[in-house]
DNA sequence: TATTATTATCGTAATATTGCTATATATAAA
DNA sequence: TTTATATATAGCAATATTACGATAATAATA
């Protein structure tokens, strides 16, 4: 095979493993940590901020906005993104009721 | 290519992406609420438990191992795993930190 | 309309991940 | 010592991910 059995997990499970997936890249991180960063939303400089190439840059943000992460919006020829932050505090709680719920007695 | 660009990076962002890594598959995820679930380390079980191959399962274990996420004591022929929790929570800050700087003031 | 700037998509190569079977290793029990 | 049990490792096939260059799509500007 090679592919992750999803059917055998529950729907949490999947879903929290799905959030650490697109989390799960340096580039990603940059990106969020850079757009987080700008007072106003700023679009593009990402490129030039990040140092990869343009539609690497433009695939990523197409996977944090898969996850709804993050939003772009249209303004003129420009695509203007940030921080969508209802989402982004729905997945920080998520992930970290994960952590609290996890920790054990044993050892 | 194909291959993450590490190297223009910082520190921080390759070691939250490897974090995020590790937890992104729902096997693993099921295996840390196993095993935080049991009251004692109980060991594995785990393979009947989650339903993948004793080999899957061991290569997920390394997995969490390698992040220090679990201990596995070996208790005669048994392994004994459980969250090595002090590193649970040094990495459920790391994360919570992330979400926290991260969020913005635009839009 | 033609040009330019900005972003997205397509196709591809290199590499990584997932999960398996077969097998090795290690310890306990007979 | 032989056998059984528990875990780890090696090797492999299928699929996913990362990043790129080429190119399309969109919209502002000349």
């Amino acid at each position: 095979m090679g592919i992750t059995k999803t059917q055998i997990f529950n729907e949490k499970q999947n879903e929290l493993a799905r959030i650490f997936r697109v989390l799960a890249n340096p580039a990603r991180i940059a990106i969020l940590e850079y757009i987080g960063g700008q007072k106003a939303c700023i679009c593009n400089d990402i490129v030039e901020e990040i140092g990869l190439a343009q539609p690497t840059i433009s695939q990523h943000l197409k996977e944090l906005k898969s996850l709804d992460l993050i939003s772009g919006e249209i303004e003129g020829k420009k695509v203007c993104y940030c921080i969508n932050l209802q989402r982004w505090e729905e997945i920080q709680a998520m992930t970290n009721q994960f952590f609290e719920d996890t920790k054990n007695q044993c050892c």
